[in-house]
DNA sequence: CCAAAAGTGTTCCTTTTACACCCATGG
DNA sequence: CCATGGGTGTAAAAGGAACACTTTTGG
């Protein structure tokens, strides 16, 4: 076996939940150089004996406050240009965490600030490396699999209603959907949802039917997104 | 910044072809430990000044010699578990890559064979590491693909007919398609494929018409896999 | 002429879309 | 009673599946 060169590998979290109706993400205010005072993506080393979604859960704990939360994640990129850390060769595994109402950040270490963000509001502002690629990677994953799976339910808590669900699918892609036709598709779809039994009494008009998850992971046919 | 751990960062390398109307990939046999004997992916140890494409570029010239082929190269997953390479810690970032016709490998070093293997004739065998799972997230990722994406392309010649473009999802996916719906919605999807204005005499029939993969990279309406 | 593959037409059926309409509640 | 959202019905349009049929070559 030839030598090489020691890397470290770091893990970047984009944490993703629906705030006011925008997509929104966790961004921390870097304290420390390079890039002081840039938001940047949560992120950590990975440790000698830990797998990398253990240290992308642990990041989630320390730097997102998010240890209780029941959030989905997956790996999304990993990425490695040799210049995109100044301090070094780091190779970073992007992951994608999708959680519902997921709570204000607690600050954590060599951390300035930490808060959320509306998508829709991050083109003024430069991330810090190349946390502007992998943020759009994760997003777009995200969009993308809301299509063909049974993901946007991972955005609602456990018992939600076909219009918060609808809902979903309109801030996250950023469109109207006919609640009719929507309302159909989504009892039809073997294995998205099931009915809890239980109304909700959230508004002026008729009470809805609450739902959970179902079984299913994968939606077919797909939810088309040209609402 | 906290002190950590530098692990090593390798690639591997899944490399698909069709041979024989065969999805075929490529498999080294190991010549050193751990797992001598066994088969394995082709793969090697990410340098200090190389990106992750370029490695996987490097390791598809010196293990594949495939160095000069028009191969499509896409990073699927990484993988990290701590125990998944008895030698220490590596994480390995794992490359699909998809070619048309691609030759008979050269033994490169450190192995004691190399070649093609039908993806149908791997029951059988065991290989090294986690290579089972990462082959088979990158053979789930190619067959996915095909359906919304233009990919099936790059199993062909640069010109190819339609029934060619058929016989790629015929045998990646494992089915038969009607020969005219196929053609209907290979043609009328919008960059899919141009036609090129001659003829190819291949069999006995009547002579096909060639084309050329289209600008287009994603295919809407999908091609449905249940043929 | 015949076999074989290329390519087109046609029919039936399912799904999607748009939108009207009724339902059930709070105020 | 009215406003509001929940949920169903329906007709037109689009798309997919099955398969017959025509075209164009080699032998």
């Amino acid at each position: 076996m030839p030598h090489e060169e020691p890397l470290r590998v770091a893990v970047d979290l984009v944490i993703l939940t629906l705030r006011d109706r925008q997509l929104s993400v966790l961004l921390v205010q870097r304290d420390e150089e390079p890039h002081r005072g840039r938001w940047a993506l949560p992120g950590g080393f990975v440790t000698a004996q830990e797998d990398l979604e253990e240290a992308a859960q642990r990041v989630l704990a320390d730097e997102a406050s998010l240890g209780s939360q029941t959030v989905y994640l997956e790996q999304v990129r990993t990425f490695g240009k040799p210049d995109r850390d100044p301090r070094g060769r780091v190779v970073s595994v992007a992951f994608m965490a999708l959680g519902a109402n997921l709570p204000e950040p607690q600050r954590g270490e060599a951390v300035a600030d930490a808060r959320w963000w509306a998508v829709q509001d991050l083109g003024e502002i430069q991330l810090a490396f190349d946390h502007a690629t992998v943020l759009e990677a994760a997003i777009d994953r995200a969009r993308s699999k809301l299509e063909y799976t049974t993901l946007a339910v991972t955005f609602l808590e456990p018992e939600f209603t076909i219009s918060q669900l609808r809902g979903v699918y309109e801030d996250v892609w950023g469109v109207t959907l006919d609640a009719g036709n929507f309302h159909r598709k989504a009892t039809r779809s073997p294995g998205f949802i099931e009915e809890v039994g239980t109304r909700a009494h959230l508004t002026g008009g008729r009470p809805a039917r609450l739902y959970r998850a179902g079984d299913g992971t994968s939606l077919n046919p797909p939810l088309m997104r040209q609402g």
